[in-house]
DNA sequence: TTTTAAGCGAGACGGTACGTCCTGTCTTGCT
DNA sequence: AGCAAGACAGGACGTACCGTCTCGCTTAAAA
């Protein structure tokens, strides 16, 4: 617990820099070569102020996300009426945030965070992909309610496999992906 | 074409050395906490004998998945007949792959190094998804030719979502992922 | 002028371990094999330590002569009337301090240092030579003064012989050496 | 000794050609940057043809000057029947040799060679300076006997005076010497 | 008001890894 | 047996960051 409010208090303008500045490396050189010492220099700041707030490079990627200063490709899940119309449009947006090569960057940056080391992983899930994930679970439900899905089919396994297409495309640059429509398509078409 | 056969030979023995330690190394600690300065110790070789043949971590990759010395999660796609179960069964003994934390461990270091370089990632998809990929795609063909496939559905759009799936495990430790059939069953069943 | 004092001071203790550790390399191999690797592993201290503040090896070498822990064989000239008999002390001094196997080393290594680089030999020569020569002139110009030397003799060509003999000597191990005193007598004797 | 003759004999282009390079280097970047490795390089020989023939740096030095491709300034001792004459002559000729760049720097690399070990002071010293120094000694002999040398005077004092007086030269570079004549004077001088 | 305590920038500290260069040795095929 | 070529283990180079530490200087609540 933070007890003591005594002393001075928290730079906002040395936090603020702080994150805009790993923003830039992140979106500019992905997450290996995201040091600490650039922030630090980038951001006029010490290199212990990072060090106070901030234990390792994946806290400080964190709380851009929760700052928002990353524009995640974390559309939200449209409801029309039609389940299939709705997640094609979404994955259309997803497809076309990461034609940004910004966008794209970033999110190579998280894979890799997420990729070196389980424990950020998880932390990175719980605050990225995880709410994505439920999101897409609860309109699918709800299609599926509506008849709009096969019954035998699951919420989750379509969840699963349209992120991780998303996830697929990441990682393939140069590759020829299939389209959006197709994807959802195979996934809950109907015949 | 090996022009010169002059001077000494280049050594097996240290070529294996590296090898065997960069795939020990990768497995304990990952990709990035992968230094060369630890694969020349543990091998007992001179760091230059690695610069000499390998310009980057990511070819001593390569090379390790040609050696075949990394037994990735690739297992061919079966064709007993049946689509569906067989790509039931494939998705299952990559699952099961999975569940070796060894297994897990090369694989989330395959998604490092492809993630944190574009370029490396081209090399290490035609080296290992790749050919996976153009398998799946092959298999499904033959079964929509069998009639086994909705008509409408693209192939590419299946194999993408089924790898994609793969890469979400591989990224989500400790999350509860849906079971490969219900994966496949989504994505090529009939009604 | 210290422009600013903010940061960590420099450490006291890691300048002298590092100046001490350099002295001992010095005496014993050497200024060839001294390394500033070795340095920094007998002072306990980083290697960057010493970079930050010395950019070369010869640096070190004129802050340990500042520092006083080279003593070099730059005995005082005595001043006691007689210019032949002080001579002669200063030469009998040097050439004692020289059976010391230490001090003939560091001598060796300074010359070694002086040898190799014009740059250096300028900035050692300033440091340790120069003072001992000017002191010589001065001696040598006031016995000149009280008709101690032959009137058309150059004072300076009788610096110069002298430190070139100390110089010979220190060059030639093995060597049978004139005595200080032949030396001096051929330099200043009257008849 | 080279017992037998069998097998291919030792390649005089080779040795020149290292000897050749070794030269070069020597004259352009003193003897501390001299490496075998590029005087392979230049020679166009291979590394181990240096080794087979030459145990250290010093041992090519040795050779080079058996060889006579180092010109040393080592000129004759002139003995036209003046001792004074012919001392200054003597000195003027090795400072106007020394005046020369490559001159200046070969001594140098000799003297690096002589004060980083002793040893190869010894070997260096019995090819290049011993000889000279014998040549002094017996001409100041010779003028001592004809009475144009104070009779108390060390002629070897004299030799080592003459001889470091060059070192002094060589390893001051900027300083302003004695004139040769000068020192000639004040060592032999009758008053 | 003074303390007092914490944050801040700056920057030095002992380290580790980098990629390069050179060492002295070794092992080829050719001469 | 010598040669050019070139790979080998080893080790120093100078650089870049790491995570920690210690300065002088704010800054603001508590005394």
């Amino acid at each position: 617990m933070p007890t003591s409010s005594r002393g001075r208090p928290r730079s906002e303008v040395a936090r603020r820099a702080i994150l805009t500045a790993a923003r830039e490396i992140l979106a500019e050189k992905g997450y290996e070569r995201l040091t600490i010492q650039e922030i630090a220099d980038r951001s006029g700041t010490g290199r212990q102020t990072i060090y106070r707030w901030w234990a390792t490079k994946a806290l400080i990627i964190a709380d851009l996300l929760l700052a928002g200063e990353l524009d995640l490709p974390s559309e939200a899940v449209p409801d029309t009426g039609s389940l299939e119309r709705d997640l094609t449009s979404w994955l259309e947006a997803i497809a076309a945030a990461m034609r940004d090569p910004l966008q794209a960057s970033i999110t190579r940056a998280l894979i890799t965070a997420a990729s070196d080391d389980p424990e950020e992983a998880r932390l990175l899930y719980s605050m990225t992909t995880g709410p994505v994930h439920q999101s897409l679970v609860d309109r699918i439900s709800k299609g599926k309610a509506a008849g709009q899905l096969r019954v035998e089919v699951d919420e989750i396994a379509v969840a699963d496999a349209l992120i991780g297409t998303v996830l697929f495309g990441a990682l393939t640059p140069g590759a020829n992906p299939a389209a959006p429509g197709a994807v959802v398509s195979a996934l809950v078409g109907r015949s």
